[in-house]
DNA sequence: TATGAATGAGACTTCATTCAT
DNA sequence: TATGAATGAAGTCTCATTCAT
């Protein structure tokens, strides 16, 4: 009777195919991410990653093996590029070892817990278990430099008389806390509970910075 | 016709139906929340619920009309136990609000945090997307309390002189920071990267405490 | 409107579920044997096999963990009963070895060749790539045991005098060949092509007994 | 708008498609024929036998409009080939009838039975049922045309009184069979039951011929 | 003519839910 | 109340076929 979809005729379904192959894996890359972050690895269904990368099912498994290589490949694919080398850059900083501390705060929020990357971090909480190697290569690739740098940040200010002697890596632990706090809270309460506080993450991140140099100050 | 089975003698089997089936909500519950927690809503299955609870699939659905209803019974009953009536009894509490904070946080972990309820957690903040209505209901039944308490405790030590005057919701967010991370770390990295210094809460806890006390001094 | 489909109401859908446990696995592995020699595994569904059995899909799955063990348990289930035991009380015969010979391809017709076991041979030709341990375990189980008794017939022939000196394993070869050809023809070409003399086994069974027992006259 | 990859050099690319584009089809048959007697119609995949035979899956559909068709192609191009041709010279052949007969069974196996086109016959035996017109086909073209020769043949002895009266269509079965079972023997469990005795295919084809011309002699 | 990226129907398999016992 | 066999919708994955280049 009425048409179903008039909208709809072959001109785009056309120029759908016609996309380059080299842009597919990071579409799909890209909406995988944002749908495992959204609903967790079981919850998702590759049509809807295939979907949102507007591509159909079958083209998700040309590039992808399984659900779980996919998987594999979004934590492998986000996790290396942003945060490591966006931190990377502060074993260089000379100055106070508070301004340092505070700067270190201030590029995870704008480089790696403000965008979409972040989602990782709650995505390898949640399915650690379920893919315990994986968990265990985000250890060694993402935890464990981001904790040394702190570490590395921590020790300085100690030997340099700018913070009191304190337990080095439970330092570390109230530092980092905090910041994965402020992404796991925004990609899952922010949706539905609007008024936690993080309207202005930065705030809170000069707040945390503030309250950690008085903590440490001799 | 011919009897299916009568050869089968079903005394000692009804010995066990009957042993105690006013328990049988509780033990379904208790092994739920391991298995929700463990694995998250999608990728638990409900025999596996029932079997750890010793009984058949079956009879899950006698007590619970569905997964999902088994998982809002889940939240609600572990939630309203445990933590706000743990932290209430602070509310009298006389002496520094240095102290008082020290003791909250203790109370914290030795109720709370270090339970299996405090699986919850770490529940809702995967499954929230999924259960917005029961997102929303845990945060004024649990999360609201517990930072409202929070929020009186720092008032105090501002309004009598003790802290130094700061944007109190904000300060509760990084006092919760830590006491939420350790209970995720826990419940999931902890499996499988067991380098995390939480073998020793508690010594966390007395930092954490000390960190945020001089970070609130005047 | 139009009630979808009258006639069904659900009575015998009541009366399908209480059928009993035991006797599911044997209904399903005589439609999986009857439709894997009628299609060949790979177009063969486990719909149409759960369907001419009477059950749902995902009945089947409760006794085959998947498809390939189910053609698995098909072989081997078929294969060790029939063929071996129907033919191995021959090895006590007294009498003439052309008696012998005669009665067993009398025997082995009425006892395997005829019946629906004996489409295994035709699978297991079909399939034996696919499933290579499962055609050793064929040709240890069911081939090798013929071949063999085949063997001591031919040699007691030849021992006693009744029989002139052949190359008996050739011999078996050529006693065994028209056997399995009677089957595969009335299992494959038989349903199209009628006009093969299939319709009195029989006959060609003493005809190739003469013929035999002619060919090993000294 | 803009070329999508100008800088592919396309001119190898353009040699090796031009290199002998109407082979293609012959090439495609070879293939198929290979991978369908190897693994059924079912279980072949159109892309193994596009690769086998050196072009990509789409080509394939160029000259084949499906993989139905590609299937019939392959029957009907090596049948109507090989075998009747091969066994039609024996039509004037001037001597004693069981010579006719040894050299229609030599000529058989050189001819057919060990070359690569006698994978149609255990094709047709198994796909048959899938193909009931091709199977017809197949009876008119091949099958009858060689039974009515060995019937020719059988009867031209019984004339001549070279052979002793027998039932003619019964007995050609008992010629071909052993035949047929050479070859299916070959291309199936011959891959992992290597026991069997078709190391010298020709002992066994004289032993044939010996013992029906036994069986055969008045 | 040849390609190979893209499609989508259809296969196998899982699992929440029902129901006769 | 408790069971567990049975169901079937829904999910992952395969592969014959199409089509723009």
């Amino acid at each position: 009777m009425q048409p179903a979809s008039p909208a709809l005729d072959d001109a785009p379904e056309r120029a759908r195919r016609t996309r380059r192959k080299e842009a597919r894996p990071g579409e799909l890359l890209e909406a995988a991410l944002a749908l495992f972050v959204e609903k967790g690895f079981a919850a998702t269904r590759v049509e809807e990653v295939a979907a949102r990368a507007g591509v159909s099912k079958g083209t998700l498994f040309l590039y992808f093996a399984s659900k779980e290589e996919l998987f594999k490949a979004v934590v492998r694919e986000n996790a290396s590029r942003h945060l490591t080398e966006a931190l990377r850059e502060l074993d260089g900083f000379a100055g106070a070892s508070s301004d340092l501390l505070r700067e270190f705060l201030r590029r995870w929020w704008l480089l790696y817990g403000g965008t979409p990357a972040a989602g990782l971090t709650k995505l390898m909480l949640i399915e650690a278990t379920h893919f315990p190697e994986l968990a265990h290569w985000f250890q060694d690739e993402v935890v464990q430099p981001s904790h040394a740098l702190l570490r590395r940040i921590v020790q300085r200010g100690i030997d340099r008389g700018e913070f009191r002697p304190v337990d080095v890596p439970r330092v570390v632990h109230l530092i980092v806390a905090p910041l994965v706090q402020m992404v796991t809270w925004r990609l899952t309460l922010g949706h539905c509970c609007p008024y936690t506080h993080e309207d202005q993450p930065m705030a809170l991140i000069e707040l945390h910075a503030d309250m950690l140099i008085r903590g440490l100050t001799p």
